[in-house]
RNA sequence: GGAGAGGUGUCUGAGUGGUCGAAAGAGCACGCCUGGAAAGUGUGUAUACGCCAAAAGUGUAUCGAGGGUUCGAAUCCCUCCCUCUCCGCCA
């Protein structure tokens, strides 16, 4: 969330960056300003009202107490048209707070001087490749046949148990799973991230928090019973662990990973681009979250990218780093980094990771500060990349490392994994 | 799920209608004291929004959340949320 008082003061750059990023609805800008306009205008009458009742109050209780009862009883009389005022500029004010509230959420993060404008996935910007795309023998298979020759994953009984997209792993393909969470949430801490393990139900509050609510409910499983919705990913109940809270100097940054399952209900595309694991409504993720100073995230964001980028490179993976264009983006983002492996067997890149700064977006929303050198409170920076998402970077490992012996498990995992080949 | 108790500032904790944004203590910050530290001592120590160019200052709101009674609510009433104790159920 925008703050008004930034938009108050920078209308046209508002308006150029929110252009960059695609988005229509500019009206709202001069809306909220408005909007805002009001608001100020109806708590100063609201606060000078209230201001003559306190000390009428004040004045009463003074009197009653010196026994002057009837002057006491003059100013009462007064009393109560204030109170009707009061009542009705509080309406107006919540009303048009309400209002403000309504539209500012609507507005997205401001993009990043860095990110390219563009619509499409087309025009997001190659930052570099890396690796050797690996070439196949003849007879190679998609990760898919490969899951079923080897019985490592079952599509087939997740869809009688639950339904598509809730995948089934079995033997080497389970162990492989476990491994790949073990190496990563290890890696991470080594980073100097320290783990937490977290509920994998939110409430309201939190969707809002990180950007979730209102609007995209419809990409969460919701369990309407109790007002709870399945994460999307941890960076969910990881950030809103500092949902409300002041950090003094010194606890900056904040360094979290966090293994989840993660749950998203994505209506989606159909055919090749989502067969197998390549899109999926269960899957597993380590996310790295950072709260960081806001001289440093952008520093910050290019050190969790190399996280990333170290990590695929240990698993042997060709990667490649984009920078998201504008309107590739995600709302919250102010700037954005995807990284994808390549998949030998399906010819083309899979999106592995996602590394974001929100600059103060979401900090807004959750109310997360910190004391600065002044000893005021100032909004934090959050930012979070997944280190890594499982499904694709399986896929890959399975479709890369594919031999006519079998699959041979990259060096690095076999102390999790305990076997170096799956045949 | 049933019965009872309770939710106050960074923490402990006082406060049952006005003098309460809130006693006291602890903690923390700064100063004095000290060779240095401890002890002692002095001062300060919530957040948000508004007014003000800004600092200073000042107005308003906030004692779990929302609503109500009242000239006036941390204090009384209602609803909800949460915590604790006992019982039940349970991995």
């Amino acid at each position: 969330m925008l703050q008004v008082s930034y938009i108050r003061d920078n209308r046209e750059q508002v308006l150029e960056r929110l252009a960059v990023k695609n988005f229509k609805q500019l009206e709202l800008v001069d809306e909220i300003i408005e909007l805002d306009e009001k608001r100020r205008q109806t708590q100063n009458e609201m606060d000078s009202v209230s201001a003559k009742a306190n000390s009428a109050a004040k004045q009463i209780g003074e009197l009653m107490r010196t026994g002057k009862k009837e002057e006491a009883e003059t100013i009462k009389a007064n009393t109560g048209a204030w109170k009707e005022e009061i009542k009705t500029l509080g309406d107006a004010l919540a009303a048009t707070e309400e209002e403000l509230q309504q539209k500012i959420v609507l507005l997205p993060n401001l993009p990043h001087s860095s990110v390219p404008k563009g619509t499409t996935p087309e025009e997001n910007e190659v930052v570099l490749e890396d690796g050797a795309k690996p070439s196949l023998y003849d007879g190679a298979l998609p990760h898919w046949e490969l899951a079923t020759k080897y019985n490592l994953i079952d599509f087939e009984l997740g869809v009688k148990i639950t339904g598509a997209g809730f995948p089934v792993y079995k033997g080497k393909g389970a162990k492989l799973q476990r491994a790949l969470i073990a190496y990563f949430l290890d890696e991470a801490e080594k980073a100097g991230y320290s783990e937490v393990m977290l509920p994998l139900l939110v409430n309201e509050a939190s969707g809002f928090g990180t950007g979730q609510l209102p609007d995209k409910e419809g990409q969460m499983y919701f369990v309407g019973q109790d007002n709870l919705f399945l994460i999307p990913t941890a960076e969910v109940p990881i950030t809103n662990l500092y949902r409300d809270v002041i950090l003094k100097a010194d606890e900056l940054p904040v360094k979290n990973c966090g293994y989840t399952p993660c749950f998203r209900r994505e209506a989606g595309s159909y055919g090749a681009h989502v067969r197998g694991l390549n899109r999926l409504h269960q899957f597993d993720k380590v996310e790295i979250v950072q709260v960081v100073h806001p001289d440093t995230s952008y520093e910050v964001l290019e050190g969790m990218s190399a996280h990333v980028q170290g990590l695929l490179k240990n698993l042997g993976l060709p990667y490649r780093v984009l920078r998201l264009c504008g309107g590739d983006m995600g709302f919250t983002a102010a700037l954005t980094y995807d990284m994808e492996t390549w998949s030998a067997a399906q010819q083309r890149w899979l999106e592995v990771s996602s590394v974001s700064n929100f600059e103060t977006f979401q900090a807004n929303r959750l109310k997360l500060r910190f004391r600065n050198a002044e000893g005021k409170t100032q909004l934090a920076h959050t930012l979070n990349g997944s280190a890594l998402a499982l499904p694709r970077i399986v896929a890959t490992l399975l479709e890369n490392n594919q031999t006519e012996d079998g699959i041979k498990i990259p060096d690095v995992l076999v102390p999790y994994t305990k076997f170096e080949w799956i045949n």
